[in-house]
DNA sequence: CGGACCTTTGACCGCGGTCAACCTATGTGG
DNA sequence: CCACATAGGTTGACCGCGGTCAAAGGTCCG
């Protein structure tokens, strides 16, 4: 019977420069990797944990995409947000009820490490620059949902699409990639489920882009041609300051 | 010259069941006020803070409230939140910026406690309950802004309004007070552009609840008459569509 | 009172949802 | 190898929710 977890090396990990790791000192590496654990890969469709689920452990997405959602009473679901490498997933298992809130399923075979929260708790007290790390990537997820919620709550289809495109760019960017081509790991109907349109909306607002030359699309596939008008869609007033050298 | 801060008493404090301190032993509250500075009150339409400014500390809602929002690029702004007594604000800033990426004004005279967060993050290390409660209450943020992108996301514009009053309600009977009976204290201009919709819209969305006597507004003032049409109206399938008699 | 501000009400119309048909890619079995 | 099925995605026609513009109350201030 194998172990269903793999060794851990934080020190040679590629995202130790956005993972919780990120400005701990060798010695403080070393103890942060003893609780750490590489779970066996998540294949696509299959549940990281689901809302209701009693949690114990935060994750970073190692490789691979996940999508969390909340269902409604009546079967609905609404996408909260997608989760690539380096991303902190299960934050919303923090609260008095130590439940999860919400569902998070793989996009595609995808592995995660698990942080149980009680070791992370000790460990924390221990290494101030652990503390920081947690809070600044905690941090980042409230600015994130916030920018949703401005997303949601007063823009239009085009502007929702445009911006969706641009901010995935720019994390595929700052995770190494090209940032100008990319594939989409989730189908139209979650992103439109995300950006709180119709999948033909989505649809339509994608073929309007294409149509004035901002982008193409192949199936999952999509290439960013015309960043500058991009940008001008997602803010109309300036005809946007610094372009962008990719 | 007088301070501008107050002598602080987590004990006695009517919200010691909701704020940081809570769970905290006598002696580890005694060392948790020592960092808290009771600042002097804001008065309606003054900030706690602006986007874009640098941050070092947390805050805790004492008495009154606030509303936080994000400006765009073209002056437009879009409401985040609503903060009541027990609430934290402040948590944006905690991204690696260190900069608050929304601002947050008083809606009526308010006071709040304001914790630094090198002296949080310093005393976190040695109290073990202090790392769990802000961790909860970070979750709790989570968690609402989350329930708020689902709003957003997919509901009708009955359906926000109707949402936004219950959880209102709830929040105030979480206080100690009616839940049935409040005042709100933020124009309705404020509680469109929360919700995502026109001024109009929420005016005719609150003239419909009141026809149907769910509710009856006097100014700012709201009572809730009939919960249960309330929350038919948030959950569709729970009380399975019932017509309403226009 | 008069004036500013907040809120309600009315009329109109456009964005985006809904329903439906049509593609296209992938897979399955005869 | 092709008929067929299925799922994901696109395109078209229609229309209703909710935004916009406009004017008319209310309420509170001096």
């Amino acid at each position: 019977m194998e172990s269903i977890f793999q060794k851990v090396d934080c020190a040679q990990c590629k995202l130790s420069g956005v993972c919780l790791s990120r400005g701990l000192q060798p010695d403080e590496i070393k103890q942060f990797e003893r609780i750490v654990k590489r779970k066996r890969p998540v294949k696509e469709d299959q549940f990281l944990f689901r809302q209701e689920d009693h949690s114990q452990s935060l994750y970073v997405v190692k490789s691979g995409s996940f999508r969390s959602f909340i269902w409604d009473i009546e079967g609905g679901e609404q996408t909260i947000g997608f989760y690539l490498p380096g991303d902190l997933v299960g934050l919303d298992a923090l609260q008095t009820t130590d439940r999860h809130h919400c569902s998070v399923v793989a996009l595609e075979t995808s592995s995660v490490c698990e942080i149980p929260l009680q070791q992370l708790n000790d460990l924390a007290g221990t290494i101030p620059r652990l503390r920081i790390q947690l809070l600044r990537m905690i941090g980042e997820q409230i600015v994130s949902d916030q920018n949703n919620i401005v997303l949601l709550g007063n823009r239009t289809a085009i502007e929702k699409v445009a911006t969706f495109l641009l901010v995935l760019s720019q994390r595929y960017y700052a995770l190494g990639y090209s940032g100008k081509e990319f594939n989409l790991s989730m189908p139209r109907h979650d992103i439109a489920n995300y950006l709180g349109l119709s999948l033909e909306t989505l649809s339509r607002q994608l073929g309007f882009l294409i149509k004035h030359g901002a982008i193409s699309v192949k199936h999952r596939g999509v290439q960013i041609s015309d960043m500058r008008l991009l940008m001008s869609i997602v803010e109309p007033a300036t005809t946007k300051r610094f372009t962008y050298a990719m």
